[in-house]
DNA sequence: ATATTAATTGAACATTTAGTCAATAAACAA
DNA sequence: TTGTTTATTGACTAAATGTTCAATTAATAT
């Protein structure tokens, strides 16, 4: 009976053409008519699928910060751990993979509104807590299976990130892609030794 | 000859009037209306001081950010550093002095800027560059005094400054101002280790 | 064919935006 | 007093903002 919805097939073409432009332009400069006109659609026809801009805020920021979580694919299913797995993984945080998710500019942008909406505070805090739990079981397994020895596993997983998320602030404001890579590596050797790992073995 | 100019004066009102309401309101929802009805003056006025919204916006960044250098105004003129100015800098760095200095919020929302507007890049990039540069150079008188005995001063400078800026990202989102208390000292702890000082000599 | 449901459009809305321009008012020097 | 310079206002603009609502079109089930 009626027709067949498209809601769901919709909403995820707003939304992906949403982040084209936002990306491009900046959050703050990306309106519904600006999409609209991408998409060759009625501005109306977006209010319809997301009743107002901040819920296709939401829909956004729900849709890219989830595409993180994607950086423990690799580590999926290997219990134990093999003794590679905790160095892809490391290599993953340090690597400019992050970027290519979500941009930048635009990663920044959502995470400010953390400061005046709750809501938008709860997705990063969920992401972030996830992240660092995931790093927490990891090292803990391979405790576990003898490949190393730490100490407080929650603690030198808050420390590791906050060493990703510190070097990323900086570089990215203090360098270009080639010294971004080059530098990269003095923050994640540090890592390494947190982990009570010899920078050479893991090294790739 | 002629009226004497209040630019200075009023520019500088008209600034501070700006950082309260994108305070409040979020930068991006700050109009130049809004803030000449704060003020209870014309909107014209604004843009007699700032021809456009982004040259205003530029002496936001502009004002805010120079404030953050007067976290290293304790080691003024201390030369050779005694024993705790290194313990006060790097107690300061890990307090929450930065949030009275710029709001969290409005500072994220600048700095997403950086990914668009090479002005505003090159504002964060002077800041972050001349923050660690001071602290290396401290590192190194230290080291020069017989207080510590650091391999790299600027090495270790970065990864404490990722450590600040890790933390802060992550305590923001995840953490109330108690646990964010609590949990900074980890981080801080760490920046001492970096460091080869004991904790307990230096914590306050 | 008909009824039903959803997709999509198009026209309109009040409000807000950054910015222009001319007019007036106030301060200062000669 | 007379210029001169700046401060400040007020009236205005064109464009853009997010939303609303009714109308139309298209698909699907009976």
């Amino acid at each position: 009976m009626g027709r067949k919805s498209l809601k769901e097939i919709r909403q995820l073409e707003i939304i992906k053409v949403f982040y084209k432009v936002a990306k491009k332009e900046g959050l703050e400069n990306t309106s519904i008519a600006k999409i609209a006109a991408v998409m060759e659609i009625n501005p109306s026809l977006i209010i319809h699928y997301f009743k107002t801009k901040d819920e296709l805020t939401y829909a956004l920021i729900d849709y890219t910060l989830e595409k993180y979580l994607t950086i423990y694919r690799a580590e999926k299913g290997t219990n134990p751990p093999s003794a590679d797995t905790l160095a892809v993984v490391i290599d993953d945080l340090f690597s400019r993979k992050w970027n290519k998710l979500f941009d930048d500019g635009l990663f920044y942008s959502c995470y400010a509104l953390t400061f005046r909406e709750k809501k938008v505070k709860e997705m990063y805090r969920k992401l972030t807590d996830s992240l660092r739990l995931r790093l927490t079981a990891l090292i803990q397994r391979c405790n576990d299976a003898g490949l190393i020895e730490v100490d407080n596993p929650r603690l030198t997983a808050d420390l590791i990130f906050a060493l990703v998320d510190g070097a990323y602030f900086y570089l990215s404001v203090s360098a270009n892609a080639k010294a971004f890579d080059e530098k990269i590596k003095d923050y994640k050797a540090e890592a390494y030794r947190l982990l009570g790992i010899p920078d050479v073995i893991f090294s790739s």
